[in-house]
DNA sequence: TTGAAAGCGCTAACAC
DNA sequence: GTGTTAGCGCTTTCAA
């Protein structure tokens, strides 16, 4: 019961020889009809398993992608695995994950075991203490087909999958500007991360297209933290001209803002307006709930899968894929900044 | 450059033969010190690395885990991912994933999978939706090591690594009872669901234990959802003498308890108290902040990693390893329960 | 249409 | 200490 059934079991069973067996199971021209169905019952009879081991160091494949992300405990994450597995999945692939903890160590250990384990394509998502990245070169070097996922990086020429931020800080920015706010503050994170700076320039590019002025005041810079968005607050307050709404850099920060109004006994969305980034999922639940930026984490997940396919069937020929998904982020507009 | 770097290809650099190679690569005795070290150097110099899939078709072992999940979506299934990678990871394991989708066909497909991988052990979580069990016994047959974790079936007598679900009711009633509520409810979900049933026991045990009657009116069988928290709190308001206290059975119908409480005028934690169950991740940011039961998700990640790496290595002999780790859950006190 | 043989890359048993 | 040989399970020539 325990021992494995395999093609030369079958062979044996119907005095053929391993190879008709394969050909038969494997629906190739070159086996008559009638030995393809006997051998197809008696595979399922003896609960016949392909084995793909075997398989795969045959052919040099192994239907398997590797994911690298940060952490699977950041919901971020989970859910763009999700993605990317129902993907993978309808296709055949299977999915190893490995997580890098933010430090680039890790992430050379798991490229290399990836590697090692010869899968066929790999997906990433930088740490965010990496800054040399020989060993994502390598990965293109071996010629494994390699694509980013949502923190990539523009000058290594490696296909990725992001979401517009700028596009999604204009949208945050424009709501707040039909909303009827007057005076639209910004609390911006990190600038030496991409992400951050795209969603200021976003917020920036939204005044300017209604005309507004942009001034220095209403820009906070913070640490994207609960804290940053309270001491945010406390600052903007204490302007001459007080901001009647803020834009967050991302959901925490903005929560930090919520939580800093209401105990100023600040009405939101009457007296001021707030939106935040990333629609984490306690926003539907605080109260107000939490004008937020979606950033379409499964679809993120889906599309690095498509890509990574694309890739892995053209081969070595290249027909060059598309090498750049921008995803268009969803504004989710809930009570913290919808007066009407 | 793209050429894969083979033990034959370094033992032609050196003029040895391929065995030789292998024993210098694993240290293997029966090698010189320094042919050893010549291996050494020239395979790293020339970027050598094992290919796992020859290694496993060899050995019989993949060093791979696979784990199946109803989604990876789901918060704490994310977190019990991390808490296994991590083991794994630490153990030179790697893991596959399979989304289930609470599916038993996926399930299905996914052992599938497993199976023919080699995968040297499997981690799942019971999909809801299923009721016949053979997949998993066909694992078992074939002398596959498998752990069930969180969802796990009881007569199926194979290992599993779950969170103790009387206790944490037991604690969570307990702590209600300390702070001096004197009426304490309990919103109940299906009573099929065998979590459910513990809950519900451990809370009527904690009555019991401080010589509190257990009153059928302080009992609502609701569905797990924020409306039935509403429609509960309706129901216990409109009771002769209403309790002062409630204990959801899970962390959404307890949200629901304390956007109802908080439309009716109702202060909490002093006019009322409230604790749930599953520390999900708005507990802490809601108004006001939630008192829940934490699950201890990565721990059971790493409890069921460890397990499963017991019964691998223990093998066919079998010393009997332990077969059910019960988790201890860990209350976590906050405003909505927290009177001093 | 089927069989024989080779080989994917590695390691273990046995010889020398 | 090193080489020879064989085989893990599969697929794919090439030959019959």
């Amino acid at each position: 019961m325990n021992h494995k059934v395999t093609i030369a079991d079958i062979a044996r069973e119907l005095n053929l020889t391993g190879a008709t067996v394969s050909r038969a199971l494997n629906n190739r021209k070159g086996t008559s009809e009638e030995t393809r169905k006997m051998v197809q019952e008696v595979a399922e009879r003896m609960n016949y398993r392909r084995d793909r081991i075997a398989w795969s160091l045959r052919s040099g494949r192994t239907n398997i992608i590797g994911v690298i992300i940060p952490s699977a405990e950041i919901n971020f994450f989970g859910s763009v695995i999700h993605g990317i597995e129902s993907m993978a999945n309808q296709h055949g692939y299977n999915v190893l994950i490995y997580q890098s903890n933010e430090q680039p160590e890790y992430e050379q250990k798991g490229i290399e075991t990836f590697l090692s384990t010869r899968v066929d394509g790999i997906l990433a998502s930088i740490a965010k203490e990496t800054l040399d990245f020989s060993h994502y070169l390598e990965i293109k070097e071996r010629g494994v087909p390699l694509v980013f996922f949502d923190r990539a990086n523009d000058s290594l020429n490696i296909p990725s999958v992001v979401v517009d931020d700028f596009k999604g800080a204009y949208y945050a920015t424009e709501h707040l500007i039909r909303q009827g706010y007057k005076r639209i503050a910004h609390i911006t994170g990190q600038q030496h991360l991409k992400i951050f700076k795209d969603r200021l320039e976003g917020y920036k590019s939204a005044l300017a297209a209604y005309g507004l002025p942009v001034e220095p005041d209403l820009i906070y810079q913070g640490n994207v933290s609960i804290e940053a968005g309270r001491q945010a607050i406390a600052h903007f307050l204490g302007l001459p001209q007080p901001p009647d709404a803020v834009f967050a850099v991302e959901d925490f920060t903005a929560l930090g803002v919520v939580k800093e109004l209401k105990d100023r006994g600040i009405d939101m969305p009457e007296a001021f307006g707030v939106v935040g980034f990333a629609n984490e999922s306690f926003d539907e639940h605080i109260t107000p709930s939490l004008s937020s930026i979606d950033q379409q984490t499964v679809q993120m997940g889906k599309e690095a899968f498509k890509l990574l396919m694309e890739m892995i069937n053209e081969g070595e020929e290249g027909t060059l894929v598309k090498s750049r998904v921008v995803l268009d982020p969803v504004p989710v507009y809930r009570q913290s900044s919808m007066r009407r």
